[in-house]
DNA sequence: CTGAAAGCGCTAACAT
DNA sequence: ATGTTAGCGCTTTCAG
């Protein structure tokens, strides 16, 4: 088990300068015949130029960062795939961190991936815009994926939130404001909500609650809007993100609120919250309440009913975000906006 | 946006020695006056050490790889988590790769991983020992988690299967053979098989089918030992991995055989398949079939029946390996083998 | 087209 | 206790 060769043990076995073995190796110029015998010595000697020789002349370590909040969420790990099939085909690295849906944790991770000189990131995000803007200013190539860093609320003008998105989402900067200039792969929200409340409605459904989780405002705006009139304020639910959070909001929306007759559930963990919480009050799925979940995942399909969803293309999502965030270099990335779905399946029926 | 601090800059404007900044910073020793100042300047100017220049100079990357078959499967992602919730708080970096159940892909995984000189590695194997060898001699300190590289059939006597698991499962390695020395993190199988098969024995099951997946030759293999006697070959099937041939696998078997009684189903998402499969033939669970499925994931519950289970904990799992890998220096790492619980709900019922 | 040489940021001898 | 120095393996001017 000996030392790997090293670019220098290529040169001399092959009687050439370093640099020629370097730029052979990285498609330079060089005559045949150099290039032919660079190119025999290296196979024979199993050379694997090192990355890190490479990184530390380039002041910058290859790869992309990956942040998401939890890998146990079907939806992550479909968004997850996407982006580690687009850097595998690029022959990219990822460095892959879970934040727990905590701002702190992510900020810590951000500084790790600092640390490592990780200068693209791919993130789902948890924190605001004023956690983010150390990434952005440190120069790292950012691209949030599914979600946009809330709007911070605070005072400091020198915050805000991503221009492209609130412009696709109709909404415009608020003055004062700098928005990170950060471009984003997301769902259609909007649409995908609009869809299913208006298909809820269709049913005869008036009373129609929203469970939302941390980082949904885009849906809960949509659903605000898609139900149109003041909304009733106590049909708009959440939890914190874990399924134990998420569990507590439904059952209390259904305890408090026995006179709401549908549900959207804005993310599998919170769908899946809901189903359990109703099953536990003896709500029956649709006969006493209408479900319709954002995801599709693959056990959608197990429950019984079987879940009317709001499929959005995780694994697209995660692999046009991988595209974005190498191409960066090359032309300025503008944000994407991917389509989503309304699977109709047995979790809705009409009021009664 | 300029250039972030280096050590030479804070030695420089600390008035010290770039030797001295770095013992100070990696806990060496110094004077409390000189360490002072140290910790103040480098405070002030936000330097954080480069990884780049560490690592280069030590000759490895920090961090650990992680490779998984499939971060879609629940029960990858809370090994993942388990695996990121400790490298994190041992500030280690994680290089994630998903290989597909694909040994070709899980090769080059490796190439990439050696090439980043990642040298510690946690793998969820799907390659046989032949396909990790390489890795080994290369001086890599790798940990198995939830399953074994397969034994190789071929003739070379240089590669065979881990040598400590196959103790612990009452087998010796072939003589002849040598087997790969590498501590793995897996789930009692054998036990929780056993205890599953019993179950369905005592609920007055014969028919009992296996429908496994890559990788599960520990499971068939305490399977056929559970049932005992000479095993119905025809009721032991597989699928490759995907959730298509898991399909077609849990589908052919229930067409195939309708005198089965009862089916364990090696993995969720060979359980998700046979519960989409057995729909489909009008087959009720667990009137017409009994089901047991390996792996406790969240929409175990809420199936109809909720699904009995052979839970294993996956994020222990991961969490135990990522402690093996990274104390591996220290002490040589023994396997672990983690307990499993039958989880009685829904999907069993007595035979008819 | 090719080689020599200068570092990238850091740590570990070694010398003081 | 601290400073000086020599690289780690690679890419990239700069000459030839």
């Amino acid at each position: 088990m000996d030392r790997r060769a090293t670019i220098k043990d290529v040169a001399e076995a092959a009687g050439v300068g370093v640099a020629t073995v370097s730029r052979v190796l990285s498609g330079g110029s060089a005559s045949p015949h150099t290039r032919e015998r660079v190119l025999a010595v290296a196979a024979q000697l199993d050379y694997r130029p090192s990355a890190l020789g490479r990184n530390l002349r380039q002041r910058r370590t290859g790869g992309i960062g990956l942040l998401v909040p939890d890998l146990t969420d079907t939806f992550y790990g479909q968004l997850s795939e996407g982006v580690l099939a687009c850097a595998r085909s690029a022959g990219e690295p990822v460095m892959l961190g879970s934040t727990g849906g905590d701002p702190e944790q992510e900020a810590d991770l951000i500084g790790m991936l600092l640390e490592q000189s990780v200068d693209r990131l791919i993130a789902v995000p948890s924190g605001d815009a004023e956690t983010w803007s150390p990434a952005i200013r440190a120069g790292m190539t950012v691209v949030f994926a599914d979600r946009l860093p809330a709007l911070s609320l605070q005072e400091d003008p020198g915050v805000a939130a991503v221009k492209d998105l609130l412009l696709l989402d109709g909404l415009s900067p608020a003055p004062q404001t700098r928005p990170l200039d950060v471009p984003a792969v997301v769902a259609d929200d909007r649409a995908g909500i609009r869809t299913a409340v208006r298909y809820l409605r269709g049913l005869g459904h008036r009373r129609i609650a929203f469970l939302g989780g941390p980082g949904q405002d885009r849906r809960v705006a949509a659903f605000r809007e898609a139900v149109g009139a003041p909304v009733d304020e106590e049909l708009v639910v959440f939890g914190t993100g874990s399924r134990d959070s998420a569990y507590a909001a439904a059952s209390g929306l259904f305890q408090s609120r026995p006179d709401l007759s549908a549900v959207v559930a804005g993310g599998n963990v919170l769908g899946e919250a809901a189903v359990l919480a109703a099953r536990e009050l003896d709500l029956r799925v649709p006969r006493d309440v209408s479900l319709v979940m954002y995801d599709d995942v693959p056990w959608a399909e197990l429950c019984a009913p079987p879940l009317t969803v709001i499929a959005q293309p995780g694994r697209d999502m995660g692999y046009r975000a991988a595209e974005l965030v190498l191409r960066a270099g090359t032309r300025k990335p503008r944000s994407v906006i991917l389509p989503t779905e309304l699977i109709i399946r047995g979790s809705c029926g009409p009021h009664r």
